[in-house]
This record gives C-alpha cells, structure tokens and sequence, in this order.
DNA sequence: TACATTATGAAATAAAATTTCATTTTTTCT
DNA sequence: AGAAAAAATGAAATTTTATTTCATAATGTA
C-alpha cells in the first residue's frame, strides 16, 4: 500500500486545506520526512491540527505514523509514475521519463490481471488442439511475439496480422482450438468481429484487452491489461509492453503445468540454435 | 544502506546496555517503529538516554529519524530483482515475480544506455534517407514494431525478420541509411555479419544489443541494452522488452527533434484509425 | 588503591504532537 | 435570499515524546 498512491486517490475526498497539505506532500515528499508538524504546517500555510486532521483521514494514527508510513512508500525505491515527455527534455531526461513509465505502466497492469483468469487461460492452452494469436498494429507484435513462444512448444501455433487471414482462420476454428484476440482499445471493429465468429464456431476465446470494451464481451475469458497509455506523443507504447509481459507469463504457466520433462526439450530447442552463434569467450 | 545491517555491524562497537537496546530491535523491527522512546528502554531495560545515544551512535539524528531509516529498511524488503520462477508457484506467484523481474531489467537496461550514444543515434536517424530494422527470433519482433513506429513519421522505413533479405538489403544499402542491428546475445553469426556488410557499405550502422559482443564490434554506434536474461526457461523474456522500451525512446527523440509542427501529423495519423474504432460512450 | 575515563540514568528542559474549543466558512433547507 | 445546521479551521492549552544536563556508578589504568 502505497500512501503517495493513496493521497493522490483521495485528493478529492480532502477539505480545501487538507488539499493544500497533499500538495505540499505530493511536491517534496522527501523533505516533508524530515518536517516536524509545525514546519509543514507552515510550508503549506495553514495550521497544524489541519496536518493532523490530514493524516488521520489518511487511516494513520498520526502525524508521525504517518511520517513512517510516508518514509516506506518512499523507500520502495523511487515510485514509478507516468512521467509525461517535454518538448525540452534532454535525451538524458525523456530516457528516463519513458523508462519509468513502462515501469509504472507494467506495475498498474500487474495489478489489473486476475490470477484465476490466468490459470484457466492456461488451461486452455495447455488443452488446445490449436492455437491462434490475433492482433493489429502494435498489438500485431504481441501477437508475433506469443507464436515465437509457443511455436516452441511444440504445438500448432499461428498468428496473422492481417484482416482477411484473422477472418478465414476464425470461420475455420472449431472446439478445442484456443483463439488469443489482442487489442489495447478494445475496440477495433475488425477484431471484434473475428472474436465474435471464433466463438459462434465454439473456439475459446481469450481476450487481451482492457476491461469492460466491446471485444472483452466478446471472449470466454478476459485477461484485463489496464495501462494509462500516454497519448500524447500519439504511439502506443506501454500497452504493448505489458501485453508482452503477460504473454511471458502465459507460456510460463504453460512450461510449468507441462512439467520438467516437458522442460528439457525447450532446452533442446535452445541448444539448437548453438551452432548460429559466435562462441562465448569468457 | 539497510540500518538493520548496519547495526549487525557495529554491534561490538556498541557499550553493554546499547547492545540490549540493538538486540531488542533485532529481535522486533516491526515493533520498534511504532514504538516510543520509552517504550523502547523500557522494553530494553534501560533508560531514555541511553537509547538517545545508541541512535546517534548510528549517525542518526535522533530517535525519530532513526526510526525512519529503520522503517526504510524494511520496507525496502521487495525492490524489484530478479526473483526466479519455481516449479511449484501459483499464478499470482509466478504472475508477481515475472512482471517484477521485467521491471527490474528495465532499470538495468536503463542504467546501462548512455544519453550520448542516444543522441547521436536520433541525429543520424532523423537525417537518414532510409532506416533498416534488422532481428531475428525475438528481436525480430523489436524491429517489427520500430518499423510500426517510424513508418508513423513518414520516414522510408522497411523491416526483415529473413535471413537473405537482410543480407541483400545491406548490400544494397548507401551513405546516408541507417541500418539498425538488434540482437541481445550479439553473437547471431549472419547479423553480425549484416551489420558488416552494411558498414562496407557506407551505411550508418546502430547496434541494439550488449555491451562488448562480436556485434557491437561491427556498429557504428551502439546502445547497450544490458539486462540479466532468466534463461531458467530457456525464452528470451526481459531482453526484448528492454529493447522495445529503447525502441519508444528513440521514436521519442525523432519526434521530438523535428518539432511541434510534425507532431501534428502524428495525430492526424491516429485520427485516421477512428473510423475503425467503436465509439466509447463514456 | 587512587585516578581517569567512560557509561548510565534521574530529573529538567525542550520540542513536538494532540486535544479542546471558539470562530469562521460552507452547505442545506426553507 | 436568509436562517439554521454542519463542516472546516486555527489559537491556545495540554499531553506526549525526545533531548539535554548533570550527578553518580561502573570500568579500566598505572
């Protein structure tokens, strides 16, 4: 639990003054763990029970409970927040801004995902007569990315990054084949529709989408991937990064419901590509 | 630096009635954070003072800001590291360690990226006549998307994940086109050679792997993306994500290189996939 | 043993946090 | 709009907590 999260939720739930104290807070949280009541009192101009009232509402005993309780938040190593790029940001500068926020973005969809619908996920796939991966755009990659992952498996995999072939392959499915629908939105006409059709043909259809969109009513199962994605350069960025990391995780539950026996042929496949590579010195 | 240690540390530098305070605190740091002063000699047998000192002795500046660093301590039990998925994790186990060690690689691969080479990249990529993303395996999908990306900036772009194309694309390439190699082991015989050829060929040659490999060796420029690979699975996992993440900074620094004017055309880019959207209602 | 050094705690002081309560501001209801 | 009720706020008093001072005790040293 984080309490600079917590401040930020209940911003609005705060008296006028008690705002000007979460600001003062939100700004400089690393100084005010040094503040005694009365200096923050001061530096947010109001008084000090108003600091008190303050950190009660923010179910701490007080003041200096909260202090503590600020003092872990902040320990967590710096909290990663959705940093927005600026037009005269250094190189140095939007590096790290974009860095943090795929970090803070993979938080936030760690915390959107269900591990029940993760573990019947994998059991379907682990049953699956066939597997499809679809995608468009920046979802296409995801979509790419989860064949070149359980292509290694050793199961009948595809995907397709094209309207037509997402069509055909979703006419053609049939029961026992798993059908993996990818989108950020949630909302690209096209795929909706392919989901729809996978399911009138008895395929499972798993969804990677945000919650609550048209195509999450689509499917059998909804992994729900929340991300804030930042618009304002106009590019998808995190979205597709979490949706990666969740198919990391899918074709980890997937070894794993496989046993170690099953492990021993990935490992196979890697050593496979040996001979490809320049040798390793050290 | 953990307090917890550093009292474990200077244990014998502590007088007697100290070190029964250090004890008591070892034996319950979660106690003592919400303890007071008091509380604590009492708990120690020992008087107010005395504590007062062993806190100072510590380089604190009180009984107060010792318990802040020790609340920091603790709290830093969970920075994000590496944490090995094991056979026997639930889905939310092997879920939280696999988003966390993606995080985790991402403030490695961050670390190891210098903003000069960034830079230097951005310029050669804004002034290119042709850009060239290579990969194969996994890092083929990393060129796939960059391709995604910067066919957005209406930029002459192309992508192959093919062996024989690539090498012919290189051979084909000129001054003035940048070519960018991505590999995370950078020892993949035929990119390395690719990234050669190119280099013969006058192009302007950007490595996308590790530090000191055969490829690194072949570029132009090269930006380190070093992250720790869990090959405990024998997957690629954290190192393409890492990659995609520079992938976005570049994009970031093209598009904010070329100013406010061309970010405009970005938008009416996304305002042209509306149509294939649903509305939200919301 | 006598002296110096260090360690310790009782009591006094200082600092910080909390409570109480009167005043001001805002909201709600005619 | 205006009166009544409710909520918010801060000044001052109180309480709690931490620190300093200083006298005494323990420990080491010649």
């Amino acid at each position: 639990m984080n309490i600079l999260e917590k401040i930020t939720n209940e911003l609005d739930m705060l008296s006028k003054s008690e705002r000007k104290v979460a600001e003062v807070i939100l700004a400089s949280p690393n100084t005010v763990i040094h503040s005694s009541i009365a200096a923050l009192a001061k530096q947010a101009n109001i008084s000090e029970p108003t600091v008190n009232r303050f950190c009660r509402r923010l179910d701490t005993k007080g003041y200096p409970d909260f202090k503590l309780h600020l003092a872990q938040s902040l320990a967590n190593g710096t909290p990663y927040v959705n940093r927005h790029v600026d037009e005269n940001d250094t190189a140095d500068e939007y590096t790290s801004k974009i860095f943090e926020s795929t970090m803070a973005s993979l938080e936030l969809a760690r915390k959107s995902l269900d591990a029940n619908d993760i573990n019947r996920s994998v059991d379907v796939l682990t049953q699956a007569n066939k597997i499809s991966f679809f995608g468009l755009g920046a979802s296409a990659i995801v979509a790419h990315d989860a064949q070149n992952k359980f292509f290694r498996f050793n199961v009948p995999v595809v995907y397709f990054d094209d309207i037509l072939m997402q069509r055909m392959s979703a006419i053609n499915s049939r029961q026992g084949d798993v059908v993996v629908v990818i989108s950020h939105t949630g909302r690209t006409k096209s795929l909706v529709e392919v989901a729809s059709l996978a399911k009138e043909n008895d395929a499972t259809v798993i969804g990677i989408t945000t919650t609550d969109t048209p195509l999450a009513k689509e499917c059998s199962i909804v992994l729900s991937v929340d991300v804030s994605e930042d618009t304002d350069l106009y590019m998808p960025m995190s979205s597709r990064i979490a949706q990666l990391a969740l198919i990391d995780v899918l074709a980890t539950g997937f070894t794993l419901r496989r046993g170690s026996k099953f492990r021993d042929n990935l490992k196979k496949v890697k050593d496979s590509l040996r001979s490809s590579r320049f040798e390793r010195k050290d």
